[in-house]
DNA sequence: TTGAAAGCGCTAACAA
DNA sequence: TTGTTAGCGCTTTCAA
């Protein structure tokens, strides 16, 4: 049967008090006797007293929770977003409510609403690729809920974003490849098959380098890549089979890479000498493959925290917030061999 | 300005309704007037009507969320076990509360604490490597809160549990490694460093089929070993300096596993004809280390379903649970080459 | 078919 | 230093 958790209202009854005199005495409120204090305190331990914190989050109109959308956990660089924002929740006293939109639109707008019916005291968020519909995400700001986006943003909403250095990060590494004397530079990219600002970027930089360069990409060497390991191969596959093969891959990310050193391998090609290749580093993979990867960090803790940081500001001064910010964080080229032609 | 969510005495207050008819309207009470039901549920869209879960909760003594407790969240077998849980949690009506312990009890303790006083109608754990103490999960029992526990368990606690078959796996890593042709069997634990079930299974297992075969393992095969491909390098490298070194490697994940890919590639041995290797897939790289590495297959996402529909089994029938139930997983052998001698 | 009233557990203003 | 009171938003009996 249900044993029922001792409330306030136990203790003041047993001690003879009035309820709000053992909450204040609990909180160690000011001017108050230590006599009454020690004996609540006692009382409440001895109850095995916890605060219900339903009640408290109705009686204060907060909750102390904080809502976090993202695309798909077991994507790494998602799963070390996600520590950073736990890390920096936990710190300054938050939880954080979790949710997983799948790359779904559709469960996106429900996991909104729940963060909303939960009355989540801000919202972190990293949208899904068929998002084009912010609609949800203002609804929970006229409701006066923080948000703050991360990794993927939009310009159609006055919010805080994090970023990290996609067009420097894609910039840094084309360079790379053209300093190692790559002449023929592919980009597999995912700007065609979604909208996201990650991907524009990334092609972007890609392009620009090159045009600084007055070269131009091979027509078709423009594929629809995917995200996986296999789509990598499978593009790379088609694309060392062109007349005008690429000797230098810029990767969307490790494991697009991966699957492209696998296609490279196979075609009796060696790495880095006939196709050098770089990617962005969405997992943990850069030092598994043979040959090491060289990536373009991508500093997703540091991500969690400092969203968790800005939201968490915007929570504490609700009335003020007047400007929304940028955070960009920096990329690096880590160089492990498989760009490295000399 | 905070712009106030509108509650149903407002709308009853539009409507001079009494705030119970609302909530009967609302929630399709039968026996009512559909005249009086549109009016009310045409304004709650109106006003942006959402309910206010909190209250809900408060009164109903329910919140419909499941706590969770894991040790990281950048662990991928612990990511896809969030996945599994996540996707069930949500097709129940409930909501997910996530905290990392990060390994640490102290963190552990507080995480239940916060799960307890936040009133979670259960909590699913695994808990961390540092706890030999469950007072605080027996805390949580003692209030009525159903645990299951998933992949690291103590028969300290009655409860649910799921796990996966370590002892078989292991079983099969090793007999696999027999059948090749393997002489000298290595086994690269962790079961000396923590007390975990896992890695107790796994040696128990392991040397289980080593006397089966009237095999035992040299003395000094015996390597302290932690969790990440440096100790995997470093205790392989370790091993190789032996007079007599291993010749099969049975490594406790396939980080560890690709560390001792390393080693042995740098010893200019080859694998898997002088050094074969299996070990368990706690990481999503087999595919990306040369040779391919052959593991034994953790089930993480099913892990996670199994043990949230266990929990909401035990939510929804509180008073009726006497039994705990153990969920033991299959665990299969992949093979993928770095094991493959023939 | 609708309404009044009580209460979930806690807190804060105000009073004593 | 302590108590009274009201109320956060909702639901659920019971009465009209």
């Amino acid at each position: 049967m249900k044993k029922k958790q001792a409330t306030i209202i136990d203790i003041a009854k047993a001690l003879k008090l009035s309820p709000s005199t053992v909450s204040k005495a609990l909180k160690n409120h000011p001017d108050f006797s230590s006599e009454t204090k020690k004996l609540v305190t006692d009382l409440a331990k001895k109850l095995n007293y916890e605060p219900n914190i339903i009640a408290v989050n109705l009686r204060n109109q907060t909750t102390n929770t904080i809502g976090v959308i993202i695309p798909e956990i077991i994507h790494f660089f998602f799963s070390t977003i996600i520590a950073g924002i736990e890390e920096v929740a936990y710190q300054n006293g938050y939880h954080v409510m979790f949710c997983q939109s799948n790359e779904s639109y559709e469960k996106e707008v429900l996991d909104i609403k729940a963060l909303i019916d939960h009355r989540v005291d801000g919202i972190l968020v990293s949208f899904s690729k068929e998002t084009t519909n912010f609609d949800h995400f203002i609804k929970a700001k006229e409701r006066n809920t923080p948000i703050v986006f991360f990794d993927r943003i939009t310009k159609t909403i006055d919010a805080s974003n994090v970023i990290v250095e996609d067009y420097q990060g894609a910039r840094k590494a084309t360079e790379h490849l053209l300093d190692q004397g790559c002449k023929r530079i592919a980009h597999l990219d995912l700007a065609s098959t979604n909208n996201l600002n990650t991907s524009r970027e990334r092609l972007n930089g890609y392009l620009d380098v090159l045009k600084e360069h007055h070269l131009t990409p091979e027509q078709e060497y423009d594929q629809d890549c995917g995200d996986s390991k296999e789509e990598g191969y499978k593009c790379t596959k088609i694309l060392l089979q062109l007349p005008n093969p690429p000797d230098g891959i810029f990767a969307n990310n490790d494991l697009v890479a991966c699957g492209a050193i696998q296609a490279i391998k196979e075609a009796g090609l060696s790495i880095p000498q006939d196709v050098a290749i770089v990617g962005f580093s969405n997992w943990q993979i850069s030092e598994m493959t043979e040959p090491k990867l060289s990536t373009i960090s991508q500093p997703g803790m540091e991500m969690g925290r400092v969203a968790a940081r800005l939201l968490i500001d915007e929570m504490r001064n609700k009335e003020k917030v007047t400007q929304y910010k940028t955070k960009i964080l920096p990329t690096e080229l880590i160089i492990r061999g498989s760009s490295l032609k000399k």
